[in-house]
DNA sequence: TACGACATGGGTGTAACACACAAGTCAAGG
DNA sequence: CCTTGACTTGTGTGTTACACCCATGTCGTA
């Protein structure tokens, strides 16, 4: 607990991370890293002789963010700026404030159309159990596609997008 | 309101759609329309003399239907699939379940973990709100980052996908 | 007949990887 | 010392669901 439980904390030597051990440690896959990698999203040192990639806990913390970020709907380049700019020290928060914000917003209404969608799918599906499977009459491509298009306002003209 | 209004609804005949119309119709681009031909989820006649595509009614009915389950997480494969046995009259709809049921229980836990994300993302932008943007110290990539990494369990080792 | 607005196929680009490649590097064992 | 196996390197292609651009061909109207 205290910091005088054994020696100075000699040192902390932080042991670079190869991609496997990398990779490992965030739960993504060789590629992942070696991808990320090439679009600067980490920036390992390379060791001196033969050139291998060597990562520190500041990648592994970046990787992390990434990996948090990119399934909410930012871009491997949105968040790239929002790292490159906040390591350079260039006061990045206002930037991230803004392009945050956004994504957000666009996220949620995204999610909120497909939960939506999921929530008609699975009544259509849940009503469908009770139906006989019944050979297609031909007009109906099937109940079920039928029934899940119930329930949507007539589709008439949509424009846009 | 009534089926005896003009004269008795003399032989709807079925005017063929052209790539931009149904594209028009369904709300959705052109090279959607032709992509999902390609495919082969759409089969519309040919004009004999130009090779011109002639969409019907039913082919809007299907491409209405592949709008609606894409964005759920089905791919365009199994689209195709569904609407293939069941236009073929081989009853669909066991194999239909089947499918439907599995994607939707892997769909609706993807967007359960987006939501969280989405979620905690949230949360984490809003109590930044108070923080002042202050220069990153170094250690810190950036005080958002830090807050949306709280409040997850210790990465500690993760495993699998 | 010439025009613009449509159509045709084909090709390339996109995001975020996954998979496969030949080739180099490293630690351990026979 | 040399081979083996597990690692690394870069590069290259495949994937999904389109979007965009291209040269060409066709259609209806002025």
């Amino acid at each position: 607990m205290s910091y005088a439980a054994g020696k100075p904390v000699a040192e902390e030597v932080p042991v670079p991370l190869q991609v496997k051990q990398l990779a490992a440690e965030c739960g993504v896959g060789l590629d992942t890293v070696r991808h990320d990698a090439r679009l600067g999203l980490l920036a390992p040192e390379r060791h001196p002789g033969n050139g291998y990639k060597l990562f520190d806990a500041r990648d592994a913390e970046r990787l992390a963010f990434v990996k948090r970020a990119s399934p909410l709907g930012f871009t491997l380049a949105e968040v790239k700026e929002i790292l490159d700019r906040s390591a350079a020290g260039r006061s990045p928060c206002p930037m991230v404030r803004e392009t945050f914000g956004r994504r957000l917003k666009e996220n949620r209404a995204r999610l909120e159309r497909e939960l939506l969608g999921q929530r008609r799918m699975e009544k259509a599906f849940a009503d469908w159990q009770n139906m006989e499977d019944g050979a297609p009459d031909g007009h109906s491509v099937c109940r079920l596609i039928d029934s899940v298009a119930i329930g949507e306002a007539a589709p008439a003209k949509r424009k846009r997008r």
